[in-house]
DNA sequence: AGAGATTAGTCAATCGATTTAATATGAAAA
DNA sequence: TTTTCATATTAAATCGATTGACTAATCTCT
């Protein structure tokens, strides 16, 4: 409510002096008596820098924004959650978006964005999110891709290698003896789901084990229950199941209840840390994936676009096999 | 990077028409011919409103924040996810911010928001926050809290009964049996873990169990992991354990592995839903709070407050004990 | 034909800062 | 005494939109 101008009138001097006060750029421009009476004023009129006039004219908002495409999703709200730390240091806001695996709503997220003159924005890419991708390119949006990448456009990608991560876990659990693993995964056409598929199905047949390739696809939103009470019921009757994703876990634990549980020595494997989730009788074995360091250098890549170098990268971090023995 | 001026010019038409036009205010001012031009003109140079003039001049940003004391905690996971998604059909995008539970940090957030121009905000105070609301308070910027009332600050509130919810649950256990029934709870000063606690307290006095008393309070932050195993040691040995914060316990479980599990036939009491959890051989029961519908009414308040009305009010809604049968 | 109403469009001020170039003042140097 | 050089301060343009007041042209109605 106050402004700079109200400052300068109170003492009579120009606004430009107060700004250069205010925005510490007096050294050798203002006296230090002026200097002093300034901050005085300004703390006892409880001035707030406006910071929509200040991004206006300075060009730049102090603000990013991080599009993820489930929130709800652990996995993500830990990413945005280390972004967000990793942006405080450098003095950057984060706007968090959910776009609901949705392209639509991605686009249009995007438009906003823009318009609300983010100074960089990191993104998981809805299944056809290119077009708003190109139009944040376009509009100079220093940009950052996460989790997927996203065909037809040159951006910058930090990720993890999904499909090698997921060969490797499912050989092992062949190595040790399971056979009958079945595989549920989201309906969802998009990169990693896919890669881990057939990273899936590749250690199956490399094994000798075709016939027992199990594929469930669990419908995102509208038909999940439905289509996770019909894959559960089989999935007790098998020697270990592969999760493909957090979320996909979770729902299925929150079912699995209704259909008894997790059977004795049945073998879980999901993507993503589970750390605090107990089976009950049975073991269970995750892929973990540096979700700090991924957004680290999300957010070390965007800053440095953000700061005028225009390099282009894509990282790919390993990831772990963790096994959680049964305590039982 | 397109101004209004540039598609002014190009149409030699003044940016007057043109922001009539691109605003929607054109009817009655602006010829057919000349709407369609400049909106064809406005694709073609790939035109986007920039948000912040917008903003400086009419005095919103349709940008509201929500301040979390830790958003890694679900709780407030759900709770921002459900804001936002009230937010966005009322056409408004969400700041979300972590306090850390650090009055420090909250109030160096409020400074920034109140510099940002949000158009309001949602907090859940950190202990000593009371400064820091005043501070947003006098600058006019609209205010709901919840989760805790903040003290001294005469701010809407939304809520539910703490005291009430966790008495009743307690006892309930009591009436099933359960002697001794120990609780732990997070050594924060805030008021919803010190209304649980007196919930838990009288619940056991009236029963006549003041013998079976018995608090843990586990550092959050340094020393957690520490105070974890002590607290977990004395509480496989009860008869049930009262986590009074879904924080508290998922940090629980995932050190309860390390001493061998929950033991068969003790309960689990917490605050907040627990559903995918699994504790293996015995029962768990947990304290709903109807986070939508808090969520809900915390935005409906704050948005009547954005639009000048300036009622004051503390709404505290229900919660549910919801017991989930031991599956196996 | 002239008053009044309608429609189409523009001017210029404004929001609140930042920043460059210009000016005023006094002291030191020539 | 004049020139020079800091030092301190300010005027004015600028960022990009919005908006109330105003003008001009066309139309309506008596």
């Amino acid at each position: 409510m106050t402004s700079m101008q109200d400052i300068a009138d109170r003492l009579n001097v120009s606004k430009s002096t107060v700004s250069l006060v205010l925005s510490g750029k007096s050294a050798g421009r203002v006296s230090e008596q002026v200097r002093n009476r300034v901050l005085a004023t300004a703390r006892e009129m409880d001035y707030h820098l406006n910071e929509l006039a200040r991004s206006l004219r300075v060009g730049s908002s102090n603000l990013i924004s991080v599009i993820v495409t489930d929130i709800s999703n652990e996995f993500f709200g830990q990413m945005t959650f280390h972004i967000q730390e990793e942006a405080k240091k450098a003095g950057y806001l984060v706007l968090t978006i959910n776009s609901n695996e949705n392209d639509g709503e991605f686009e249009q997220m995007a438009r906003i964005l823009i318009s609300k003159k983010v100074d960089g924005i990191i993104a998981v890419p809805t299944p056809a999110g290119a077009t708003a991708l190109k139009m944040i390119q376009d509009q100079k949006v220093p940009l950052v891709t996460v989790d997927r990448l996203c065909e037809g456009v040159d951006a910058d990608y930090v990720g993890v290698d999904n499909y090698e991560a997921s060969k490797k876990s499912v050989s092992e659990l062949i190595a040790q003896g399971f056979r009958d693993i079945i595989m549920m995964r989201l309906d969802l056409d998009i990169p990693p789901l896919n890669e881990r598929e057939r990273g899936y199905v590749d250690a199956m047949k490399e094994a000798g084990l075709e016939q027992y390739i199990d594929l469930h696809r669990i419908r995102f939103g509208e038909g999940m229950e439905e289509d996770l009470d019909r894959s559960l019921g089989k999935a007790l009757k098998s020697d270990a199941v592969f999760f493909t994703s957090h979320r996909v876990f979770t729902e299925g634990m929150k079912n699995v209840a209704k259909v008894g549980g997790v059977p004795q020595g049945q073998c879980v494997l999901c993507f993503d840390d589970v750390r605090p989730y107990m089976t009950g009788t049975s073991d269970i074995r995750y892929i973990e994936q540096p979700i700090a360091q991924i957004a680290q250098k999300a957010f070390e890549l965007l800053l440095a676009k953000i700061r005028g170098e225009k390099s282009t990268g894509r990282y790919i971090f390993p990831t772990r096999s963790i096994t959680r023995q049964n305590f039982m």
